[in-house]
DNA sequence: TCTGGGGTCCTAGGACCC
DNA sequence: TCTGGGGTCCTAGGACCC
């Protein structure tokens, strides 16, 4: 049996945490650069606004309504994430984070009558504790423990809490469940079925997984046989380590010149290289990309990439900027307006499982050391007191963020004023 | 004027092996 | 006139997730 614990609405009920005048209100908050709406408050829903519309589209509607606005504030719902994750893990068996809103939790030993009660009990202290409200669906697996989520986030009779293996009307339920809504399937995989004749989710759980299988592919038989109740996709309690990892940025203002971009790819590559050290991991490859805004039609556009392998696994900042740089002004051509650029890094292993070669003659000790001072002192002292050079000091094509709110949780500069 | 970021898995086809 | 069989590994692209 597993529990999908799910917070509603994630990033906008963070916002309203600490503001709670937007409550009750229509509320969205938007993606970097404020460009898609990626969360919305029930009372934005019901206006019509859909998810990951461009905020441009819906300006008149935003401000007819007085629909509250926010960029995204990463740190705010990290932090927030991480009190929900440690109040489930202390109540649970046994959780796998999924997203930075969704837990599953494996209900091992937890039989019927007391597993819709775990889910009530979870839910009061998650909203007791941190604030967030959550919606938990249980099901016999992971898929159908998301449709019990589904289904309870809709129809406020269940108050939050739906265990899908004790409803006597599944078969009426499942029938009125769009494919859309079922875990891995999406708008062009739900039209395939219905070429087919599967028209909701009870038909899909008919369906032969072999027939599925043969006219689809795997991914979709699985799905099958997980809406039967037979688990496909397995619980991963510890997170398994990254293959690849990336930093890409959309620029607040479009880039020109190689300088500028070379300072972008720079800053990019310092992220990448901190992250990996984070993860206790080292890269055997790194792609360098750039691209205009393929939205602009009438503006000339160009799109290009370099990979490159690194002669050893690397996470050194110096060692990884010596590649990026010269691969970015290899591939940057001047006359164009660039919207985009990042750094890939693949074939990502443990930093301690190093394959050395011969001909290297760096000293990756002192490197090290020097990395972790690095990184030590930045995480003293916050933010990036220490930088590279390369990574520049103007930015002018930083990220734009025009509503963010403050980071009233990690940051004692930025606490909660209260006036009394 | 204005359109996000970061991942995973699967499959087909090419290159290469004995 | 005539040229095998059975593998693995790698990569690009598609599809999907939040």
């Amino acid at each position: 049996m597993y529990a999908l614990v799910d917070c509603n609405n994630f990033y906008v009920s963070c916002e309203r945490l600490f503001n709670p005048s937007i409550e009750g209100k229509p509320v969205i908050v938007l993606s970097n650069n404020d460009g898609c709406v990626v969360a919305r408050s029930n009372e934005a829903k019901a206006l019509g606004i859909a998810m990951a519309v461009p905020a441009f589209e819906i300006k008149d509607l935003i401000q007819k309504n007085n629909v509250r606005v926010f960029s995204s504030n990463y740190t705010l719902y990290g932090d927030l994430s991480n009190r929900i994750i440690e109040i489930i893990r202390e109540e649970s068996p046994a959780i796998e984070v999924y997203s930075i809103d969704e837990s599953f939790v494996q209900l091992e030993g937890i039989s019927l009558p007391n597993r819709a009660y775990f889910g009530y009990r979870l839910r009061k202290r998650i909203k007791q504790w941190v604030g967030i409200p959550v919606t938990v669906g249980i099901g016999t697996t992971k898929t159908l423990a998301k449709v019990a989520n589904h289904i309870a986030k809709k129809q406020k009779e269940w108050d939050g809490v739906l265990d899908f293996s004790n409803v006597a009307n599944w078969e009426e339920i499942l029938a009125a469940f769009e494919l859309e809504d079922i875990w891995g399937i999406n708008v062009r995989t739900a039209r395939k079925l219905r070429g087919i004749g599967i028209q909701n989710a009870l038909d899909l759980r008919n369906a032969d997984p072999r027939r599925i299988h043969d006219y689809l592919n795997v991914v979709i038989a699985r799905t099958v046989s997980e809406l039967q109740g037979y688990p496909c996709i397995p619980f991963e309690q510890d997170p398994m380590p990254k293959k690849n990892t990336a930093v890409t940025r959309s620029f607040g203002k479009e880039v020109k010149t190689l300088s500028e971009m070379k300072e972008a790819v720079a800053t990019f590559t310092s992220r990448a290289g901190e992250k990996l050290r984070a993860a206790k991991q080292v890269a055997k490859e790194v792609t360098v990309f750039l691209h205009t805004n393929p939205f602009r039609k009438e503006a000339p556009q160009y799109y290009n990439g370099k990979r490159v392998r690194f002669p050893v696994p690397t996470n050194d900042t110096k060692e990884l900027l010596s590649f990026t740089i010269p691969a970015i002004e290899s591939i940057f051509r001047e006359g164009y307006s660039y919207k985009k650029a990042g750094v890939m890094l693949w074939g990502l292993i443990p930093s301690d499982s190093i394959q050395q070669n011969i001909f290297d003659s760096t000293d990756r000790k002192k490197a090290a050391k020097l990395m972790s001072a690095f990184d030590g002192i930045n995480s003293e002292y916050g933010g990036n007191i220490l930088r590279f050079g390369v990574t520049g000091t103007q930015q002018v094509w930083k990220l734009r963020q025009m509503m963010k709110s403050k980071k009233y949780t990690t940051r004692f500069e930025e606490l909660l004023n209260i006036k009394i």
